[in-house]
DNA sequence: GCTTTCATTTTGTCCTGGACAAAATTTGTA
DNA sequence: TACAAATTTTGTCCAGGACAAAATGAAAGC
């Protein structure tokens, strides 16, 4: 029982991996091999990160979501480091639609209401359908961005990411289409816990009848096989964030639709699986929310009532 | 990168640490001393946890959670566990409501759709409040009990979930008060994904007027920091699930009390906190959701407009 | 009686350094 | 160009020792 002891000025081992997400084994291998992380040690031998030895691991950890190697990076400078940051990829902001620097300074100082009006009123104007598609998806990738660049901190990322979740559960409530067809069970894998993918979906399916149960993120492979065919289930469908393994989409799917009765349609959207089709045989790659659609579309003519 | 595999009917070492709360080294550190758990091995000598055994060990974290000693229970059969659990507090589930039996059949039979209506009729029947106090704290209690007890799988949990948060994001969002005081900010420590209690105290406190920004779960200390002085914040206002440890948690509210200015009140909720009050100086724990609305009401009284 | 102080046991977390399989990358081949 | 095999990188696991914080029990003071 070691660990209340407020080290002044400095953490340890297991505030570290609470702030960074960094397992302590991991940490402690990147000390051995190649040099960084190099904490102070307490009186009893314990590590004690400095507050600059965290930030970077953070800044780290970011750069390692991009796909670079540790390799590469954890021994380097902090100033490579920022400009690696800086070159990176998707250097093309689509088309940014007026008033988004409004939304991300709403971001900026926590504007909680200001932000959640704002697009309310873009949903109004536009529709559902064409919002998620013209606003929240460029959206969302503006908002990764910001953050990735350091321009918009993790505070204002979760208050984008929850307000996004308040309007679309609002409309989602409204287009209530309970009763359609066909039944689609949304959920993602375990470790997977990107619900906004998830969420999209369901209000792009919702308003075109189908009726959808959401069981929220990470939901155990046999779980999910045994809700649909519990549920009387025609489709199920996945959300993979660009962060998920490939692999490990691939070899779940795969094995999940092995499990699934044939009469059982399996749909998997996100960037981790968008360019996998061809290994993932019996299963409908979904490459856009549009694309989505037409799914349903190809369900339906496949299944006359 | 070993862990990923699927052990065919058995868990590695991470799966249970993540389904149990049990860290790996409190696990491997309780084989040695009492003898349990004893996982079987794989080919390469790794721990493989069979399914009854991550069972008895999610009852055993039940009873420590109720104050009881390992020495006395990791070493106990399953049978002297469940007597223990049977005559454990709790043992009076407060006067059930009508019905019950009914919502936990469409868990069981993942009827998302009637589930919300049910969930909503007893909204509109009770009032917000109410229906939190009445209604959603112990029919929680009573879902986490039936998942205990393997009456209900994960999905149904997963749904039932899902439709409190339809609910309730609808209910906050009808009776969104904007701009009282205080101004609070909601969240939860990283490795706390537990979202529900966040959303509760959300809802009781709008109703009373006060202005709530939640930024969902899992904001790192840092950035807690930064939003509550960047976003004229009244109160920040944590939330801990009975999984999260409490010695972490009172860490990491230690560590925020010290960081954020004093005219910045903290307040504290939910199981892992609620006997840590003397650790815990200058932090409000709040016992329960009645309790929350006791805490507001002290602020305003010490803080005329 | 009750609370406070001190000694003892219990218990969770951290340590070192080694090992190895899965993933990523590079190289070789059809 | 695409696929298969060899290689390197990388995260996670293991053993068994250590120790301080927490819980418990005993002793002493009011």
């Amino acid at each position: 029982m070691k660990n209340l002891a407020n080290h002044p000025d400095g953490f340890g081992i297991a505030a570290v991996e609470r702030d960074t997400g960094l397992p302590k084994d991991t940490l402690r291998v990147w000390e051995r091999r190649y040099g960084f992380p190099q904490p102070l040690r307490d009186a009893n031998g314990e590590r004690v990160y400095p507050a600059a030895q965290v930030d970077k691991l953070r800044l780290i950890r970011r750069l390692l979501d991009q796909g670079l190697r540790p390799s590469r990076i954890v021994a380097a400078s902090t100033d490579e480091l920022a400009q690696l940051l800086e070159a990176s990829p998707e250097a093309a902001p689509p088309a940014a639609p007026a008033g988004w620097n409004t939304l991300l300074a709403f971001m900026q100082r926590q504007d909680g209401a200001a932000l959640q009006r704002a697009l309310q009123q873009s949903l109004l104007k536009q529709g559902l359908q064409r919002f998620l598609t013209d606003t929240l998806t460029p959206l969302t990738d503006a908002v990764g961005q910001a953050w990735l660049r350091g321009e918009l901190n993790v505070a204002g990322e979760h208050l984008y990411t929850e307000q996004v979740h308040n309007v679309l559960r609002g409309a989602i409530a409204n287009h209530g289409g309970h009763g359609g067809a066909p039944s689609i069970l949304l959920t993602t894998f375990p470790n997977e816990l990107h619900s906004l993918g998830l969420l999209m979906a369901e209000a792009m399916f919702a308003p075109e009848g189908a009726h959808c149960t959401s069981l929220g993120t990470q939901t155990p492979l046999a779980d999910i096989e045994h809700a649909a065919t519990q549920g009387g289930i025609d489709v199920v469908a996945l959300s993979f964030s660009a962060a998920y393994p490939p692999r490990q989409a691939v070899e779940g799917l795969n094995t999940l639709r092995a499990r699934l009765p044939a009469s059982i349609a399996l749909w998997a959207g996100g960037l981790a699986v968008r360019e996998q089709q061809r290994k993932l045989p019996g299963i409908r790659v979904i490459a856009d929310l549009h694309d989505g659609i037409a799914a349903l579309a190809e369900w339906r003519a496949a299944h006359p009532a």
